[in-house]
DNA sequence: ATAAGCATGTAAGGAGTTACATGATTCT
DNA sequence: AGAATCATGTAACTCCTTACATGCTTAT
């Protein structure tokens, strides 16, 4: 339950998979987990140490002498299902797009606008990696087993990358359409109205949300 | 940049659609943010504290002794729009569904069943959620200046949510399909396989994404 | 009266990021 | 020889959550 387990989660079962250093563990949670998950470097050595006093994973000198390769042992993978097992803990949610979004009157409509446009370009980037994650995913045959598995995380990604992308275009097309009624009240600036600070009324509103 | 200053936003944005008090202002922000934004309780004096030294805020009796009405300064709105133009910090994901999805071999079919089952429950009770926001928000005359912007935030919600619910009706064949699979291999055993601690075999694999 | 909800704050602690320090190895 | 990359770790700091402490007001 506590965060620290999820942690100890990721690690395991990236070292469930291949053992492997420290840094090179770093480098897959980027790689591999990256669009769904995030392991900063000052987490990753204090929680193999953790691992190793509790006998989780044991380390073996390889290679140069100040490189160990981490590999899980025995108890170490009775722990990763018993960690598996528990419920996932719901990500508390901190959106800034939808953030700015929300006050988007105070930000303006061209702000947003980019804003939006922004975020269709990530959407687009991320289904782009997808698809090199699937490739590189089926070309490799000692997977073969977690394959299915993993294919179920990239088609998350694949779907939240396309909600995301439809989104945009409805919004950009909506805030499209609020450009033009604002022109419509006020046809003599066609130009950037630069309303910034004009408005000086930030008193009493009377209900937000019911 | 800092992730206070996200905090700051948040509050900021809240009061300037309405005073209220750090009490209302929480509740606010689960409520009518709760969606893509949360603040802990002991996140909101703190900053009220530090907004109000900044003048950003006024605190004003009203009601009982011991119950602040807080509100915008001029200058914490142009703070507000100035907090909103800076570009929004991308979240560190860390989706415990789809870590456990990653490593659904080990967790097993059934348990990772489960998991998508609820996740698609979660997504439904969302997309209602999404349904009451916009009911409410379109009844609520005082917001009619901001509600073209808030109702982006609601549509980024829903389509989010259906993505969800197709991913996870996919995602449910596929475990299917993966079950009957099993089940050609193995005729013999037509009930639920147990073959946890089975496959005892954690040692290397070769690979891992590339 | 008493329970539920409104209201304000503090303190302790855990989590997580960033930057720093250090050195080995490999490539050019 | 020098640069880039691999590799391990620590320390300081920020952020955030949780639990606690306190007391008022309103409904039952």
């Amino acid at each position: 339950m506590p965060r620290s387990e999820q942690t100890q989660t990721a690690i395991l079962g990236a070292l469930s998979i291949m053992p492997m250093t420290g840094y090179a563990l770093r480098e897959e949670i980027r790689d591999t987990l990256g669009h769904f998950w995030s392991e900063s470097f000052g987490q990753i050595y204090p929680a193999l140490a953790e691992l190793e006093r509790q006998s989780l994973v044991e380390r073996s000198a390889e290679g140069g002498s100040r490189s160990h390769t981490f590999a899980l042992t025995p108890a170490g993978l009775l722990r990763l299902r018993e960690l598996l097992a528990e419920p996932p803990q719901q990500e508390k949610p901190r959106n800034g797009l939808l953030l700015r979004l929300f006050f988007g009157s105070q930000l303006g409509a061209e702000a947003t606008r980019r804003l939006v446009l922004d975020a269709r370009e990530k959407a687009k980037a991320q289904l782009t990696q997808m698809d090199v994650a699937r490739r590189s995913l089926l070309d490799d045959a000692s997977l073969a087993d977690q394959a299915p598995y993993i294919l179920l995380t990239i088609s998350a990604g694949e779907h939240s990358a396309r909600a995301s992308i439809a989104w945009a275009n409805e919004a950009l097309a909506e805030l499209a359409m609020m450009a033009e009624a604002v022109m419509l009240e006020a046809p003599e600036a066609p130009n950037t109205p630069d309303d910034r600070d004009a408005p000086e009324t930030p008193s009493a509103r009377n209900s937000f949300g019911s």
